[in-house]
DNA sequence: CACAATCGTGCAGAACCGTGCAAGACTCGG
DNA sequence: CCGAGTCTTGCACGGTTCTGCACGATTGTG
């Protein structure tokens, strides 16, 4: 018997059994027990079981490496998102914000899709690189801890010089009253050059954006082509529809 | 019986039972076993199959090496991580690779260190804003989906403005005989032109890189400032003490 | 606290490996 | 047909890796 193989079927009894018992093992295989406990020990070294006294259990689920900490998409910010999908055509060059509705976003598209996708957000770029196919040009500059989105000079001249078909923007605050708003300013900044670079430029907003307003101005509503949203009935949307605002 | 009828029963009986030992065999076809064990040796030089102490197995899906691994630092790689942890000195700038490796690093660094940190991989900025409070600098470019790390030519225009105090650089191989290597072409390119912008840079080798080779050369061990690993004890270090490399 | 199960470690024997070497088989030009 | 060169094969040797056992330490249990 191969080592290789010995582990192999470990595993599978750690994986049908959920544990596994250094002692029946060694038993069913007529091998010494040492010869097990190397291999767990090997095995757990690698990460793939955890040890305990007596045997071996699956791995620690693996905390989740990235976005443990950014809340999970609202089901609201998952409608958003997969409304939004539909305003990615094939072949398109997007420029995809930072933030949880973009990152919801990232997750819905499909697999298959071919475009190119530009962002600021590392954590946009890794969903991106997980779940689909698209070509991924990640932004570069000074990374904004709590946003999670690139910005300063450096952000600044590479967004200069980039020209994209639809810009997916995220902002923390969409009303008819104070247009589009965000928390930090440089954000602010950073998402007003990327409007400016993109031909079309349409609003990820969630339910709880609507009416809201935060301290930076991002762009007038004017000046996008509309806003994503769900909760058709909210009376802020109203309001934006009779401004004129195309509203999805 | 012909040198190419032997590997091809080789690789029949490893279809068929999916393995291959080499004492059976030898004694099936009435051959010594150290020329079975020549044709295994070439067989898997070419990737047909995978040579393991006593026989061979299918060859390992060579599919996910990255992405399937992200998610879990094995404790080699937190042991290099932990003593790779102690080259940042407070207020440095420093260049940090990605990789699982660079990742695990990423994650150990205390949370209140001071430094600015640049890192091709939005991964690893990611795990950076998440867990402590340096100056994280995302550099842009396109995103290899495999090692997540960016690349191209607007990777190379922005390190080529950079200048940093140390790299902490993570290969596939470290190998006396051949150097630093790495499986991505690209890759290789853009982590050579990030050693020549950083003052010091240090090799991260968790075990298993070490005495491997990948297809792409990095750099020769002579342009490191040494490497960091463990398992002490490996012949490989041994090797690479005596050819003078700084081994942690 | 006492007892049993389990663990880690050191050790020796066995299995396995790579390498060098020599004999034989094959190839190819003359 | 012949001989030089190359390739293949089996063997011998030294080194490495794996495995089971012994022993003392550690952990779990009543």
């Amino acid at each position: 018997m191969l080592t290789a193989e010995r582990r192999a079927h470990l595993l599978s009894v750690l994986a049908r059994d959920g544990k596994v018992l250094a002692k029946v093992v060694a038993a069913d295989l007529g091998l010494s027990e040492d010869t097990i406990r190397r291999d767990l020990r090997d095995l757990a070294e690698e990460g793939l079981l955890q040890r305990v006294y007596g045997g071996a259990l699956p791995a620690a689920p693996a905390a989740q490496p990235y976005l443990a900490r950014t809340t999970l998409a609202t089901a609201s910010k998952e409608r958003v998102a997969r409304t939004a999908v539909a305003l990615i055509e094939p072949g398109a060059t997007v420029v995809l914000d930072g933030g949880t509705t973009a990152l919801a976003l990232a997750r819905a598209l499909p697999a298959s899709l071919r475009a190119t996708i530009l962002t600021p957000s590392p954590s946009v770029a890794v969903a991106l690189a997980e779940t689909t196919a698209v070509e991924i040009v990640m932004l570069g500059g000074v990374v904004h801890r709590h946003s999670l989105v690139v910005g300063g000079a450096l952000a600044a001249e590479q967004i200069a010089r980039v020209r994209a078909d639809v810009f997916l923007l995220g902002v923390t605050g969409v009303s008819a009253a104070a247009g589009l708003t965000t928390g930090e300013v440089e954000d602010a900044a950073t998402k007003r050059a990327l409007a400016a670079r993109s031909a079309q430029t349409w609003v990820l907003a969630s339910a709880e954006k609507i009416g809201a307003a935060s301290a930076h101005d991002v762009l007038p509503l004017a000046e996008v082509a509309g806003v994503v949203s769900d909760g058709e009935d909210h009376p802020e949307l109203r309001a934006l529809r009779r401004a004129g605002v195309t509203v999805l």
